[in-house]
DNA sequence: CTTACATATAAACATATATTGATGCGATAG
DNA sequence: CTATCGCATCAATATATGTTTATATGTAAG
C-alpha cells in the first residue's frame, strides 16, 4: 500500500505530469526540463526527486549532467504510465515542447560555451 | 488533465484507498464505513466527498441513509480501480473488514439501544 | 589552481490538505 | 409536533506539500 500511495502522490501534481509527458520519447537532462517548463531549477529538481522517489523515474549521470528517464520496469507502472501519457493531450504540453525544441536547437548550434565537437553538450546558457 | 489530477489526488491518501477497498464488494452506508474505519464521521464524510468529487464514487439516498459505491463508469477509472483493489492486500484492510463484519452483524440482530451505556446507533435496518 | 557550470540540498516561507469539534438539516419514529 | 438519527458542512487548527532564495558539491574547462 505504501508504494501505491507513493506513486499516486507523485502523479497528483501538474508539474510532475508535465515532466512525465516531456520524457515520453526519451531521456532529458535537468537543464532541458528546466527550460521546457520555464521554472527555476530547484523547483524542477524537487519534482524530479518526488517522481524518482516513487520509482517512476531513474537517472543516469554523465559528466556534470544528470539524465532522467521514465522507469516502467514493472507491469503496473508501465500500464499506468502508458495510460497517463495517452490521456494527457499534446495540447497540455504544447508550450513545454516548444520551449524544449528551442532549447535543444540552441544547444545543437553551439550557441555559446559548447565546444564544436558536438558531444551532446548541455551547454546553452547564453549570457 | 484536470480530471486526471483530481483522480490521482483522490487516490493518494490511505484512508481513501481503504474506503475503496471496503466498497469492493458492494455499497455501504456512511455509518458502516465509519464503524469499519473506526474514525469520526466528519472525517469519513470528508474523504467520501473527495472520492466522489473525483468521480470514483457515487451515492444513493435511501431514507436517512446514504449509500456509497464505486463508480467505474469509464474505462480508465475501471482499470484504475481494478488495479488498485487488486494491489491492496486483504491484509491492508483486515481490521477494517473485521470491524465492518461486527457492525453489520449487530445491525442484523437489531442490537439497538438496550444497555444504558450503548451509544451505538444506525441499527434497525429492518423495515 | 581557479573559474564556470549542472545539479542537489537546505532553510524560510507560502499554500494546500486533513482533522477535529460544533452545528445544521432533512428524514423518520414515536 | 418533538426528539432522534444519519449525514453534511463549517470554522478552527494541525500537518503536509510546494516554492523560493541561498548555498553546497562535484566536474570539467581554461
Amino acid at each position: 500500500m505504501r508504494d501505491l500511495l507513493h506513486i499516486f502522490k507523485a502523479l497528483s501534481e501538474e508539474t510532475r505530469l508535465r515532466i512525465l509527458k516531456l520524457l515520453e520519447h526519451g531521456e532529458l537532462c535537468v537543464c532541458d526540463i528546466v527550460s521546457a517548463l520555464d521554472m527555476v531549477q530547484p523547483k524542477v529538481s524537487f519534482h524530479l526527486n518526488v517522481l524518482k522517489g516513487a520509482g517512476l523515474l531513474t537517472d543516469r549521470k554523465q559528466g556534470r549532467w544528470i539524465h532522467y528517464r521514465l522507469d516502467d520496469s514493472d507491469i503496473f507502472k508501465r500500464f499506468l504510465l502508458l495510460t497517463v501519457l495517452s490521456i494527457l493531450t499534446e495540447d497540455d504540453v504544447a508550450d513545454d515542447r516548444k520551449r524544449l525544441q528551442n532549447f535543444l536547437k540552441k544547444k545543437k548550434t553551439g550557441d555559446t560555451v559548447s565546444s564544436p565537437d558536438d558531444k551532446k553538450g548541455c551547454g546553452g546558457d547564453s549570457r
